[in-house]
DNA sequence: TTGTACGCGTTATCAC
DNA sequence: GTGATAACGCGTACAA
């Protein structure tokens, strides 16, 4: 490998294959300092024309490639931002990342991702990692961190930002969706195509301040209709996943004659909605069904699903934007709380024939 | 935001808010030297009980957390490794990262995430800043750079490795799926299910190297059943996007009186189901579709969909498993071809009764 | 057992 | 215009 291992054990004058060329390799090879290539690399403007040039051929034909490492030790500032996620593989998670990266590459920054699996100890483990490589700014898009370890974060002395999760004070800021107005958008749809009993189907997979948030969406769009609320029509299905639970909830579903389906989000409602196809439920036709977030399967499916569109893309880039403010210690950065949108497909329509209850 | 700006314009014994504390500053404290501090806190056993105690309960309590970079230029390792892929969103990636984030993590390495939207000089651009950054090494799941770059690649001192992508040597490294094998699984099963005309759906999205060798499997399919290729089954719908041309699909079928089609990967797949559902095509009664790739969402529409599994999950961490064995030189690494599984659901059926041609 | 000195690769501040 | 030299934060031979 070495290819001067003659002088390996003088540990000097010696270039394993592996070792990336240093300004001080060409320093050598042009019969300067370390200190003239440096400056010739960097376009300093008081350094003769022809050494210039040299060192720079010689570095090209070196294949020099300046360590970010050394440059970041001396600059004391990464260009990284470090980013949790709970996994990949979710296609929520995944659009915001793509925010994020977009505008951290265009700032020169490189993205750090770790995922925690909604795993508080790892969450907080993976926050301790990224600080250690020192990364400039950390984007939280993950559900604990803000809730359990609030104490823990405080200690972390680098700009935060938490997604979907607002937090008061402290330092941490947020960019979030409107869940309640989400909500209420959803619900609000199906009262004015005249439904009058609306199941509220709850998921389990996240922590309960979405519920809550949409839940009371869902409560508001009945006040304003001054429609009555019964309890009833608030299902929990039980199951792994929240396709599984999706749709588990049609049975219970049957027995609250409801003719619409709030659902929580998304993957809940395509459960139900597959529920519905093996058993021979028509929708919109015996059920209507609304999902929440506006995943790009939501399009996909027939029939496509109605449902709130998160802007999951703004919300990405906007965190990172916010993070970028906050290195920049511009003035006073405030939490964003961004709208919703309903966006319409084929999943909802005016409640027409028997209930499902008894079809 | 300085704690001390009196001497502020000494640049000495000062500390802002935000610079970490160092194991200097833990030494000043402790009265004892930082080297004395960087092996009490590295467990280095020829040390007092009294000052390791001592140094720890001091670090503690000013919050110290070590600096990776400055670690990192000492032991001229990042532990660090770089991931490029076309886009985050792309749900095929997404659970391959989380393979490789998996692995990476239970060795102690954190992953540098970057994306190259398909743009080969961005991605090339990547690459380079990753070395910039000195990631242990690359792993690959973009793909342009192999076919195009691999002068450029051949200058990056570190082990790479290649998903999807095989490319035989230069150092360069791959695990990558059978495609020929799983579209002969695919296309076999249609055959056995009685199909006689089977369809074949291109998709552009990706480099033909991918639609060749499924092609090669379709191919095979037919040669091993003795049928006759029809070269007007071979369909190349226009469009932008998967999902769209696989819709475009359908029309074109119809002039096949084909009763099979074999996509190329889900997403087209989606989309023909999409247009078969809204143009009253039934499937499979119809019409029988089969994928390639296996989506979480292949799962979730109606009827589910047939089609090849390839191992995601386990093509990521093959990968970063190589990676390692590179980095720790192991004996002489193999590239790795990973098999796909055939995974029967709903879409597909013997064929019975008329075709769409002349539904 | 602990302190001193040096190196990791860069940038920056001095001199000359 | 260029060469020493220090510094960034940490680890570690060597000396004491």
């Amino acid at each position: 490998m070495a290819v001067d291992t003659a002088y390996d054990f003088l540990n000097v004058n010696f270039r394993s294959e592996f070792m990336p060329v240093t300004i001080k390799d060409i320093a050598k090879e042009a019969g300067v300092t370390h200190s003239t290539v440096s400056r010739a690399l960097n376009g300093n403007p008081r350094i003769s024309e022809a050494t210039a040039k040299l060192v720079q051929r010689v570095a090209a034909e070196m294949g020099y490639v300046p360590s970010a490492v050394a440059q970041n030790l001396h600059s004391r500032r990464t260009k990284s931002i470090g980013m949790v996620l709970t996994t990949i593989a979710d296609p929520f998670l995944a659009r915001i990342v793509e925010g994020v990266e977009q505008v951290a590459r265009d700032a020169g920054y490189s993205l750090f991702l770790s995922t925690s699996y909604n795993h508080p100890d790892k969450e907080i483990n993976v926050i301790e990692t990224l600080y250690r490589r020192r990364v400039d700014a950390i984007i939280i898009a993950s559900m604990w961190v803000g809730s359990t370890y609030r104490a823990e974060l405080s200690r972390i002395k680098i700009p935060i930002v938490l997604i979907n999760h607002l937090l008061e004070g402290d330092g941490l800021h947020s960019v979030a969706v409107d869940d309640v107005q989400g909500a209420r958008l959803a619900v609000k749809h199906l009262i004015d195509l005249g439904h009058r009993r609306i199941s509220f189907v709850k998921s389990l997979d996240r922590p309960s301040i979405y519920v809550e948030n949409r839940m009371e969406g869902y409560r508001l769009a009945h006040l304003e209709a001054a429609l009555p609320m019964d309890p009833r029509l608030i299902l929990t299905p039980e199951g792994d996943g929240d396709v599984e639970r999706g749709k588990r909830a049609l049975e219970l579903l049957r027995e609250t004659k409801a003719r619409a389906a709030f659902c929580c989000n998304d993957l809940t409602a395509i459960g139900l909605m597959k529920a519905c196809h093996e058993l021979g439920v028509r929708v919109p036709t015996d059920l209507s069904i609304v999902g929440f977030d506006d995943l790009e399967i939501a399009d996909y499916v027939s029939p496509s699903l109605t449902t709130i569109h998160q802007p999951r893309l703004e919300l990405g880039q906007t965190a990172m934007r916010m993070a970028l403010a906050m290195l920049e210690e511009k003035a006073a950065i405030t939490d964003q709380t961004m709208r919703c949108q309903l966006k319409v497909r084929q999943s909802t329509a005016a409640p027409g024939g028997d209930s499902i209850g008894h079809g």
